[in-house]
DNA sequence: TAATAAATTTGGAACGATCCAAATTAAATC
DNA sequence: GATTTAATTTGGATCGTTCCAAATTTATTA
């Protein structure tokens, strides 16, 4: 396993400006510039200008890598690897994190693991030999908590979000899922639907499970029946919400109502009510997860589950922040409160 | 201007397995190791057999910061920034440029501006402090010629990507925005159609003014009046879109047509006809620009110009790279062709 | 087998920052 | 002005690699 080579990169000749060029500059010793650059209160107010000045005179750029190599790792960089860069919940998630991070000075490095697991491997090997402060990772499905151990014991911190690995003892923010589908389910119960299945999801990860249960849970409490077919997982995208809307009307005619496993499998859902000339609120009633930003100019706009994603980008960062300090913490595990927000695609009043 | 300091972290104790922990514990030099990490044809099968095994054993990381300590600069980081994280567009974007770069053995490093000037800045230093080998930055408006040869004098290659800096001398890669929005508004025409719109985009954005000017083209072309409201700049968002339809129907309730900057801006347009009572197809003509995976969804499906994100990546990596194995090669400019797309919200026939 | 050539392996000097203890300078006290 | 004390400044040693010239081992040839 030799190391992976970043192109054909000539060794760069353009000569580095270093802190040793500043102090000849401006006539002091490379500590001194040492301190300024870390303002320690130890330095006279008239050097520190001085220096800060010959900084600026002659272009210097401070160089990380020089100053992590000394102080025993770390450089401000932050690993984050989510299931896909182009997906619309990624995208808010992220932008969010973006902000938390460089806020705290730390600079997140992004990557997709397109859910495929030697790609996230892959991520996780480059991201320690870049020496990453921590990790912020939404495991792909088949993760095995042995994954995670290996990067724990190489004393990277982490913490997952959204997901989580079946049985392991690991940092993890996760949104209230059961809550979620729960509610949803329990609304259009209220409304007077009978029938209503559950669309989308991948059987193999964590919240999956979870919104199913949430939906079986108002199922039951209301002695609904729910035949196998009315439960159709599928690996979320528009399309698949297309197929599986056909799908589980092609079971059970009747159903009039149907809640997804996202906003994205809603999306697909109230496209193919289109195409069948179905009128979504009155004909059928569709209930999202996420709330992302468009669902709210979807036609009809929908009823959806909304977690806040700066909560989540607020929490995982918190909590990385706190393993980073002291890998020794106590596990800690936050579940993020839910909210429906009713529109129009459930025919109800909307709130 | 003193050092960011990322957090509070304690100097890692966890104590670092090294190059020098594997030699001994192979029980060669250091030197030999290194040779093995970098496959060296001058180390002998069975050393290097060794050697890699020891790596495994005793579970060494590949330090590259010490690693671009002595090789002069950079480990293969590169900086990306762009409008936002969160746009459809960038995720896209992203997502092709992430596969690009990986391919060759570079993490990127994702940001966005927020389309902020002194966020960008805030971000080239960072960036330039963690020794980049080259930025792919999206300028935010307003950005000088004279901030981007800052960056190309410290040493680091960029290339701009789909939009650029006036008057600045410096690689790009953009669309053919022109020839876009010429296709789209003779399109337009070609349907009977005799006031059309333009509505979206900043004025101090070139692309803005790339696609006004193929709208210009064509009208002028076919003879038809621009009175000065038919044209309706704003920063592009769905909201945007939704508050330009009407003002350019305010202004004139004749028009018939709408080219929009971006699908972004179209699909706030679609939100806002329907929400008038006004059959996009039908009573109104709408194309977009991108081609977003959302667009062949919308409803009605929007006709737009798609610009290929995986030419956009492909092209921007090809030419960094060219520019990080020279500084000194000639200056390129890439425009990308573009091809309209023609769906249902022209109420044409479909393509 | 000795001499030469080729193939491997190796120690030590970088790279550019930080940290520490020691040296210098300035301020305060007698 | 001499001492003590506090405030600044400073030279090395160090972090974990790569690179180079030199040393060592192995293979080839006379």
């Amino acid at each position: 396993m030799s190391i992976v080579r970043p192109w054909n990169v000539p060794n760069q000749n353009h000569k580095r400006v270093t802190l040793h060029d500043v102090a000849r500059h401006v006539g002091v010793s490379k500590s001194t510039v040492s301190l300024v650059l870390q303002d320690s209160p130890s330095v006279s107010d008239k050097t520190r200008e001085r220096v800060l000045r010959g900084i600026d005179e002659i272009g210097y750029v401070y160089n990380r890598k020089a100053a992590a190599l000394r102080q025993h790792q770390q450089d401000g960089l932050m690993g984050v690897i989510v299931n896909g860069l182009n997906t619309p919940y990624s995208g808010e998630i992220l932008n969010q994190l973006e902000q938390v991070a460089l806020a705290g000075g730390i600079v997140p490095m992004f990557a997709s693991s397109g859910e495929r697991l030697e790609q996230q491997e892959k991520l996780v090997r480059l991201y320690m030999e870049h020496k990453v402060a921590g990790f912020i990772l939404c495991p792909v499905p088949g993760t095995t908590s042995s994954v995670l151990d290996k990067i724990w014991r190489n004393g990277f911190p982490l913490v997952q979000l959204m997901r989580e690995v079946p049985f392991g003892q690991f940092p993890a923010v996760v949104a209230d899922n059961r809550a979620g589908t729960y509610a949803a389910t329990r609304h259009l119960i209220g409304l007077g639907h009978k029938h209503i299945a559950f669309v989308g999801g991948r059987e193999d990860i964590s919240d999956y499970h979870e919104r199913v249960a949430g939906y079986r849970d108002a199922m039951n409490e209301a002695r609904l029946s729910m035949p196998s077919g009315y439960v159709y997982p599928i690996p979320q995208s528009r399309a698949a919400g297309r197929q599986a809307l056909k799908a589980v009307l092609d079971y059970d005619a009747r159903i009039s109502a149907v809640v997804c496993f996202s906003d994205l499998m809603a999306y697909g859902v109230l496209s193919m009510s289109r195409e069948l000339g179905i009128t979504v609120g009155r004909d059928l009633a569709v209930v999202g997860f996420d709330d992302l930003v468009d669902s709210r100019l979807t036609y009809p706009a929908l009823t959806t589950v909304r977690v806040s994603t700066a909560d989540f980008a607020r929490s995982a960062m918190e909590l990385l922040q706190l393993y980073i300090r002291d890998q020794q913490a106590p596990l800690e595990r936050r579940v993020l409160p839910v909210t429906l927000v009713t529109r129009e695609s459930c025919g109800a009043p909307q709130s």
